[in-house]
DNA sequence: GATTCCACTGGGCAACCTGTTCAGCAATAC
DNA sequence: GTATTGCTGAACAGGTTGCCCAGTGGAATC
């Protein structure tokens, strides 16, 4: 389960150069091809690399606007408030955090305008409480896993 | 910018079956395979899609705790708390928000405990003025696309 | 010390895919 | 009418993949 420094050269090998070949691989790393075939299968079945799907930009979709919504659950709404947030296109990510019934969520929307749309059918359901929303200005730190790899990669 | 129906079956089936090729896309899509491959040059040239790089988990990687911070910035220290928070590879996302000074990080850990460690070294900083964390109990909505993909597609 | 296990190496093979180019065709814009 | 754009279908060489095998070295086990 945790990676070795191999690991972790061909995570960041194919984090920077995503379509690289199993045998390209292997030629920068100074490996045998099988190798690098078995440690990639391994880190697939490990769940370590979940797979390889596309990266989409939302606001190169037409939805530029990023917020975070705090909600309050009314108690033993959680069930139906989380299928109702999941059936939301806008919703990106929801997660339940400390706290009683809270939970925290990322959307997006086409516009500020439009933010208000998102929200208006997010928190019109019944087991909502209350909301609290921060709309995003900016995004210095990109969501990431490089520097995570390399220190994990390091510690062995 | 916008996309119609045929980028967005390439966006799902690619995120489907990452690994799948331009030739086998264009036969189930029932395209040509220049066709297939010439949106696809569009889509990553728009940067609707980014890239493809591996999609990492953190637990798998031994951080199984996640949480979200938000930190209260001194005025005017706002670069000086970026730079920090991004040199701390615990540190997977940062988001500046309306409000004045505020900020919201998204952080892993190794276990509840490491987390004060990874807490500390994250407001251990003189710009930061306050922080409050939530810690996530349960992720029922992982990171997602698809769905906001798909209305996207539609509304052509 | 001997044995077994495991990961890695280096090689070979057929099948397949990619990048690229080309001509032809239809719909649209000027 | 004509240029432009996007799609099709085909071709080609070169590279890559998936798969197999025998050999080697180190580590754990007996």
């Amino acid at each position: 389960m945790a990676i070795d420094h191999l690991d972790g050269r061909i995570i960041l090998l194919l984090a920077r150069e995503p379509r690289i070949g199993v045998l390209e691989m292997s030629r920068r790393l100074g490996v045998a091809r099988g190798t690098v075939q078995a440690r990639l299968d391994r880190l697939q079945s490990n769940g370590v690399i979940r797979g390889f799907g596309p990266q989409v930009d939302p606001a190169a979709l037409g939805y530029p606007v990023t917020a975070f919504a705090t909600l309050q659950i009314r108690q033993g709404q959680g069930a139906d408030v989380r299928a109702h947030l999941a059936s939301v296109p806008e919703v990106l990510e929801l997660h339940t955090t400390t706290g009683s019934g809270d939970m925290l969520c990322r959307l997006v929307a086409r516009s500020n305008a439009d933010l208000q749309r998102v929200i208006d059918r997010v928190v019109g359901f019944d087991g909502i409480v209350r909301a609290s929303t921060a709309i995003v200005m900016e995004n210095p730190v990109p969501l990431r896993i490089i520097p995570l790899v390399e220190q994990a990669a390091e510690e062995t």
